[in-house]
DNA sequence: CCTATCATGTAATCCGTTACATGATTAT
DNA sequence: ATAATCATGTAACGGATTACATGATAGG
């Protein structure tokens, strides 16, 4: 009785989550993500309430309602959904992001650059500074992953306030 | 008989490169945005048959369609189009993007960073090369937003490309 | 002439966002 | 107690992607 289903990055991101944590409630889910990848890809919570049950439907987790009290929904991966996060891991992608940034966009079509820089170096400021707090978490210092991951991250704050920097008088 | 829409960044690209063109079809769109804003910020054609005309419906866009042959649909922008396009122009956005890459977040999963790194590395490449050919083009240097994205751009692909040199052998 | 590609458009689907709603806890 | 916030969940909507389809043009 297993559905068909597309799996996006999002798919990934509930497989990859729940077999770090074993067993986890939505809101589990939405904590997880909140401290870890959602620094660089975060979600809008109904999705975690949506997304397990997607995976659920295709086989790929398994979910147990609890009977008492406030009735959450358990969800843990399947031998089929560790599978699938193995595969999807094993296979590199060249794909790339595109920058899709608002205020490039302005940019581009002719807003004012000083003025769009004060405020954008004000937001990537505040950003990079809390990667790097981020950063002094001995927790993180142990996990290979996001630890690059959010040097990633750092890099191109540094980047884009490289970039708006120029246009400050 | 003006319809309440949300305005989108596809709707501002819409309205910024139909005040450029003056006048367009979607296909016309299509080639625009390929050859410009669809460097960072690249939409499906079909998007450029539906957004056009949610446009027309809130009174920013005119839509005449022609009589004879293909009947093609060529718009304009309105005055309340331009003003539109005025208003978001001048209000600066801190706003950020997240950087949402499709490597990184295997790479946060746990996939093997030299295995990425090397398509990863292929790709950004590609297209740093891709993006310095176009910055040979005399007609781009004339234009001050498109210059300046695109060497945001630059600048982005040159970040990526430095971190992921670190994995390779 | 035929085939492939370009040009043009519509329809259906689906994911992601937004809005709504209510039950628990904590703070005042 | 009561308000505020946290926790938990569902429903509706809309934009973006995908699929489908057909007419024109150019190349062989």
């Amino acid at each position: 009785m297993q559905e068909e289903i597309r799996l996006t990055p999002v798919s990934y991101i509930v497989l990859g989550l729940l077999s770090w944590a074993g067993e986890a409630t939505p809101y589990d889910l939405k904590r997880l993500v909140a401290s870890s990848v959602g620094n660089f890809w975060s979600l809008q919570h109904a999705q975690l309430y949506t997304e397990p049950e997607r995976l659920t439907r295709a086989g790929l987790l398994t979910e147990t309602r609890e009977e008492g009290g406030r009735r959450r929904k358990r969800y843990r991966v399947t031998d089929a959904g560790r599978a699938a996060l193995r595969a999807w891991l094993a296979e590199p992608t060249g794909e790339l992001t595109e920058l899709r940034d608002p205020g490039l966009l302005k940019l581009f079509f002719g807003a004012d650059p000083a003025a769009l820089a004060r405020v954008q170096l004000e937001s990537h400021r505040a950003k990079l500074a809390e990667y790097e707090e981020l950063q002094r978490s001995p927790r993180l210092q142990e996990l290979a992953g996001p630890r690059l991951a959010l040097e990633a991250g750092i890099g191109h704050q540094r980047e884009w306030i490289r970039f708006w920097e120029r246009f400050e008088e």
